[in-house]
DNA sequence: GTGCTACCTGGAGCCGGGTCCAGGTCAAGC
DNA sequence: GCTTGACCTGGACCCGGCTCCAGGTAGCAC
């Protein structure tokens, strides 16, 4: 008796598009997702799961080719969890980086903001002599 | 005696390549690069300067149409300087929520690996027992 | 039994942001 | 005066990541 959520549920929950979902199904970033006996996609719970990590995954910019190359160390089995492990840790470094650039720019636009706010303020006193 | 940048000194300093250069132009992100009189682009300090703009906008996430809109106002003079304020000050609050996101997914990407690491080591005892 | 709704399928299309190509021109060095 | 290299042009192409479409089916509501 184990629970299923509706394409319409995991749609909800987790925001992704049913177009997204079944592209996601397509390139084999999602796998096995099974059919009630309508043809229909029922998800797991353990779907889902995999859905929450694939947004945090592809939110931090892993591209969906890794994502599905993870997730089919995934499906290996705990052999291969040392490779999925080091995997992780590269993408995590290059999220660090990119944070790190990230902030960088986003001083260089509050400098320029800065600069706005100066640059009006002057003109507005000249306007008031 | 204005100083000119080749578009291989320009490539160089900023790290955009030749291509984007151009296609920079074509959209209209850059305009009027003058050209020396045998048709080549030269770039001046100016040219140089919105460049470095352009990549901190882009970097920081904002689409190239909404960069050109922000071109074109700067060349439309002091007039539309509160506008384009505006327009800073708004991308900069989509920065900011993006970098939160950002770091709230990595914290979940960090806590995936620091699972995996506990797994492993649990694994690592079993097989030294 | 007729709608309506929620799905299904394979395939085409779209959008942003470049990147590559063919064919040509000029300037400099030899 | 010839080669080489840095550039020029317009246009085609590519890639990732969706998104939309046409045509069809199963189940429920009335």
């Amino acid at each position: 008796m184990t629970e299923y959520f509706t394409p319409a549920q995991v749609v909800d929950r987790l925001g992704f598009s049913h177009d997204t979902l079944r592209y996601y199904e397509r390139i084999g970033v999602l796998e096995h997702i099974s059919r009630d006996p309508a043809g229909r996609r029922r998800f797991s719970a353990a779907d889902v799961e995999w859905l929450e990590a694939v947004r945090y995954l592809r939110d931090t910019g892993m591209p969906l080719n890794e994502i599905r190359r993870y997730s089919q160390l995934a499906k290996d089995g705990d052999r291969t969890a040392t490779t999925r492990l080091e995997l992780l840790l590269c993408h995590e470094e290059r999220v660090t980086d990119r944070i790190a650039h990230l902030n960088r720019q986003h001083e260089q636009l509050r400098q320029k903001i800065g600069w706005y706010r100066e640059h009006l303020a002057r003109q507005g006193a000249r306007d008031h002599s």
